[in-house]
DNA sequence: ACGCGCATGTAAGAAGTTACATGATTTC
DNA sequence: GAAATCATGTAACTTCTTACATGCGCGT
């Protein structure tokens, strides 16, 4: 139910279906994803609703855009989903299923070898919002203390990002270094590996 | 894709569809939830696909019961997926999105309102973990370095919530603290709050 | 001529939620 | 007698994914 919400939050601006599916793959990404076949429809529903208005308008280079933006009756909505409190408690994580069921494989060494492979997929994420964040600090004056509103909220999502992402890999450090332990005192053979 | 999977991780003993949904409410809720109406069309799905077979109890109290257990390529479907390699990319974070469209409110003592909110939230669910593993401490002998391997995994999934979640938290009080300094320095009145 | 980027969608199916329907037994 | 627990589901709907369909204009 978050998508339509994210939807209005984009269209602070007029923007077509192709121009918010750029917004999601560029900005939104790290906290949500849609494709294409699913915005259309959204926005559709959306201006049944009211939420939003749309208007054909001549592109320089491919067909027409239809390009939308929010009514009053949308951006009442969208304050209404703001003012709600957090959306909290629906998170899922298929990797903590696998790892509670990775005893199945009788094989503690495999669940290393599971948790040094995620460790690399986080700490690959890490980096990316650790550029964007340096790309951030080069080139916008004011950062991050002297932001405008809204750069300053872009930034505390890529703080949390950060953050939790540092706790995680944490624990992977901490999983890896418990599982040496129990492999090396239940296998007296030594195991190289980085 | 993955409700399957945890099912199947789940149904190492036989279970009914009931089970089932208690074992959710207890153990997986921390990070994946399904609701009954979900379960059992689930079921019959996997056993119509041959990974699951059922057969009907007698039970104590109330109606029959429908119990499945996992055929051998039910049992290699779980093991090919455990072996596929951690599947992560795919989280949704809804107060993200809400977070990174909070500017539109123009009160940065809104934003300052949401992160207090969010923090109550998450240490919240930092308690409830932190009890889950105290009562481990307490009852369960060897722990936590000498746990049989199934506790043993159990108790990397708590530490991975711990470990998330201290980074949130520092992350929140890291952005109530510099709220803080942006409006103490655009409002001169003084303001008061826990 | 071919592929890429722009721009629109539809169709089919899987996954998930909320509400409803039924009925036995046990506990207060 | 009422409420909780055990136990099964169906129906209607929303949400999301994957695959397909169409066509223009620009660069090589």
């Amino acid at each position: 139910m978050s998508l339509p919400h994210i939807l209005l939050g984009l269209l602070r601006e007029p923007a077509s279906g192709y121009d918010l599916k750029t917004a999601f793959d560029e900005h939104i990404r790290h906290f949500w994803s849609a494709e294409l076949s699913q915005i259309y429809p959204t926005l559709k529903r959306l201006e049944k609703k009211g939420w939003l208005s749309s208007r054909a308008e001549a592109s320089d280079r491919g067909p027409d855009r239809v390009v939308y933006e929010t009514t009053p009756e949308g951006r009442q909505e969208l304050v209404r989903w703001l003012r709600s409190g957090p959306a909290v408690g629906a998170e899922r994580f298929a990797y903590l299923g696998q790892l509670a069921f990775m005893d199945e494989l009788g094989d503690e060494r495999q669940t290393r070898d599971f948790m040094v492979a995620l460790r690399a997929r986080l700490a690959a994420w890490r980096a990316e919002l650790e550029a964007i964040e340096a790309e951030h600090f080069r080139a916008v004056p004011g950062f991050p203390d002297r932001l405008p509103t809204d750069a300053f909220h872009d930034h505390l999502g890529l703080r949390m990002g950060l953050h939790s992402l540092a706790g995680k890999l944490e624990w992977c450090d901490e999983a890896i270094e418990r599982l040496d332990r129990r492999i090396g005192s239940s296998e007296p053979e030594a195991r190289e590996e980085g």
